[in-house]
DNA sequence: AACTATTTATAAGC
DNA sequence: TGCTTATAAATAGTT
């Protein structure tokens, strides 16, 4: 009897909003675990401070931190200059912040256009080195030679002349095997050689930390 | 003949500080990164906000937020009253805008960062595929001759020698023209992490941690 | 950094 | 949410 298998297992899913809006708080759920136990384990194996927080899609916080996320994010703050927030209120530090988020924020779209642009033009070079690879693989007789630059039709005409020798040698074969009917081939494939003398001559900033933690670690807060 | 594994792959190791410190370095740089492109799924699958800071343990910073670590954080505060700085919540108009003109901002770099990653795919599949046709073509040139017979030869023959005159036209025809049209193009730029990793490497600050004893590793929420 | 063999994380389905 | 299974992903160890 055939069973069933019990599971399609995992399925590979593309990285793009979950529509369904109980299967994304499914997932948001599991995916939240997941990165908490990752966090934990950096933090552990490397010894890393860390903090993260993160606000599900109905609105809820959840956090880890290391040693805790209020120390991380001072610390964090700490190596962001502020012009005046040595003395300024806390509402001006926030908009300072922020500003410096926003500049920050349209830098990194900056670089991402010049990424796409490169990548673009890298894409194009490629999809014309390979139409012009397919283009002469099928049509191996009406060989695509209007398009080969110097360099490619040197390399295509050494090619040739080696094929020629190959078809020379063949024909010199057949010949001598003499049980061929249509003679005159020969003499064409000796009048090639001639012919194939093809006339191409040339060919966050550093600081430092205190190693070691000697610590216990354990999840509080509900799961 | 069995081939020696290259590999002893992946092994399974305890979730304990790593004592030696390169491979502690090494296995920071790898988690890291996963750690990231684990929170930016889990911000693009989900909808969810979320911000993540984390200090390597030769004291360099990562972040990686959505939309913004400075937005996430201080939604975080102004939930959780901070001792040192409470953040103030000036909701004003003005705010409110500058908050929609963040998330267009972020929108924008999403968007940017979902063209990148199609292009990505589709250079890899145009240099898979070229690498098969080229792979394909040396077959072209070895030709079979040796299983040809007499016609078969000198049909291939007939069609060698026009190949050859094209060879010959394009080649009068570059001589003519004689220059170099060479095109470079610009190399790969390094692979995103993260739509929104904010990378910091600055000067340091001394950090008088005091000596490490009983940290908490603390998970909290509830939903 | 690249590569492979494994271990982990997780999408589906209940 | 918790469990199970099959499979996609992450990554430890090496070169």
């Amino acid at each position: 009897m055939v069973r069933r298998k019990p599971s399609m297992g995992r399925q590979k899913i593309e990285i793009k909003r979950i529509q369904n809006e109980e299967a994304r708080q499914v997932c948001f759920s599991k995916r939240r675990s997941g990165l908490f136990k990752k966090a934990s384990e950096l933090t552990i194996l490397c010894g890393a401070e860390l903090g993260v927080v993160v606000f599900s899609p109905a609105g809820k916080v959840f956090s880890f931190g290391h040693p805790t996320v209020d120390a991380v994010v001072d610390r964090f703050f700490a190596g962001h200059p502020h012009p005046q927030a040595a003395v300024a209120a806390a509402s001006t530090a926030a908009e300072s912040r922020r500003e410096a988020a926003v500049r920050e924020l349209n830098r990194q779209c900056m670089e991402l256009h010049d990424l796409v642009e490169a990548q673009k033009k890298k894409r194009d070079a490629l999809e014309k080195a390979t139409k012009k690879v397919q283009a002469a693989e099928p049509l191996y007789w009406d060989a695509n030679v209007e398009s080969l630059d110097t360099e490619e039709l040197q390399e295509f005409e050494r090619r040739l002349v080696e094929l020629r020798n190959n078809v020379a040698r063949r024909a010199d074969q057949l010949l001598q095997q003499s049980f061929v009917p249509k003679q005159q081939f020969p003499d064409d494939a000796v009048a090639m050689q001639g012919a194939l003398a093809v006339k191409n001559e040339g060919d966050m900033r550093p600081s430092p930390l205190a190693g070691g933690f000697g610590y216990g670690h354990g999840f509080s807060g509900s799961m």
